[in-house]
DNA sequence: GTCTATGCATAGATTGGCTATGCATAGTAC
DNA sequence: GTACTATGCATAGCCAATCTATGCATAGAC
């Protein structure tokens, strides 16, 4: 209880398509990538990550292709489509023009 | 549909209690106030606004008096507590890491 | 007397994240 | 060989927070 969400609501979307801009990766190692980047502040449990990567399949954000990893297992590689790109840099300016409102309502008079 | 969010998720509660501490208000007047001060930006929806100030008064946060408001109403007016101080500028510090670890996720390398 | 703004509040749906669980296998240590 | 860890995918069910929709009530303006 009282436990805080180990991401901010309404932002993993976006954090797993900017990962995908980088390169095609499978979903664990988005997962890594998020929690390294983030210097370990921000965690993607599976049970979000894999719900999420679905949702952005349906809605054409991405799309899979099952690989062998860098560690010879089979794994699910997630590319970014055209349509995604778009998706993200939407999200990205929502995301930008929250803060900003937030930071305008928390700062002292 | 696609209808995103009026507020970021995990935020309201932040807002609510930063509006606080410039003065106690009813509740008309912090969804007001939180809309003016993002520039139309933010909109508090009565149906979040309300069981959100329930949650801030079952915890603690602030404490609420019935008075009469500057238009002659009937009016729930809200102030602050020493707890609710506390719980703010944990929110406050909480976020701030949010944003920065997103940040660096989101940033190109 | 009707309309608008002010004011509080709840019910129900929806979303999105979480925990818990299950499966499978490569590589390492013993 | 066998146990353990890290890697990898995925679903079920729970829960919290926000939204839409609704209902009630009244002061002041027209």
């Amino acid at each position: 209880m009282a436990k805080r969400s180990d991401l901010l609501p309404g932002t993993l979307d976006m954090l797993i398509l900017k990962s995908l801009t980088r390169a095609p990766m499978h979903g664990y190692g988005i997962a890594r990538s998020i929690k390294s980047l983030s210097q370990d502040f921000l965690t993607v449990e599976e049970g979000s990550l894999y719900p999420a990567l679905q949702r952005l399949l349906v809605q054409g954000w991405v799309k899979a292709e099952w690989k062998t990893s860098e560690t010879n297992r089979r794994a699910r590689f997630y590319t970014l489509t055209a349509a995604g790109r778009k998706q993200l840099s939407r999200e990205l300016s929502q995301f930008e023009q929250m803060i900003a409102a937030i930071g305008r309502v928390l700062q002292d008079a």
